[in-house]
DNA sequence: TCATTACTTGGTTATTTTGCCAACAAGCAA
DNA sequence: TTGCTTGTTGGCAAAATAACCAAGTAATGA
């Protein structure tokens, strides 16, 4: 594999990186139904607030969300919509998932 | 957020960080060509066999993958094909990065 | 000006991930 | 049987991630 590719791959994977983690994902879901601030986020997801943060700048250098500072909130909203089509096919594995397990589980 | 959707995104994202990674995410998307054998990944991504075997059995145990023994060799093959989806919307999120870059050197 | 709220950033520690080597298993052929 | 090839697994060291606390910044209101 030439260099090229490889930094094509790194890129790739990168950006789906920064949605392999439970909160970034529920953030995104829940980005995907509008506009939130932190605040609503670290209510939502109830860990530490500077943690939420900095799950929400992983997802900004990423590329996937964008923020707006109004007043003393900061708001985040997706960048690229199509981060969506993510889920219907994770459910997908996750459903032959199951299927594979009660096969298992019966043999 | 109660237990029940905790676990619904931890399932979600142990799918997704079974992509992230640029090796795992090269082959699949070389295996949404069609079947290929450990020692085919090998060469093409230039890592000791015991690497790839074991980027290997991560997508098997997130069910991205299923393998099968023919002879000496292993063939491993896309068990969702609809993972191919996940590139098209990065590609994306990269092409958005490109212009945001070039726009913030202009600035 | 001073306090308060909403975040971000730095630092620390604990956990997870990664990649290689060594050792082992399984199929095949001499 | 013996040797060769293909792949998996265990173990280890290095690197990356994650979560919290503490400290600092910025906007707002008393």
């Amino acid at each position: 594999m030439d260099v090229k590719t490889k930094q094509r791959y790194e890129a790739r994977a990168r950006v789906i990186k920064a949605m392999a983690h439970p909160s970034r994902l529920f953030m995104v879901d829940e980005l995907s139904r509008g506009e939130r601030c932190v605040c609503e986020l670290r209510d939502m997801i109830g860990a530490d607030i500077s943690t939420i943060s900095k799950h929400l700048s992983v997802l900004k250098d990423a590329g996937i969300v964008e923020d707006e500072k109004r007043g003393l909130q900061v708001f985040y909203h997706l960048r690229v919509p199509c981060i969506l089509n993510f889920f219907g096919c994770v459910e997908d594995v996750l459903v032959a998932n199951a299927r594979r397990m009660s096969a298992t589980i019966r043999k």
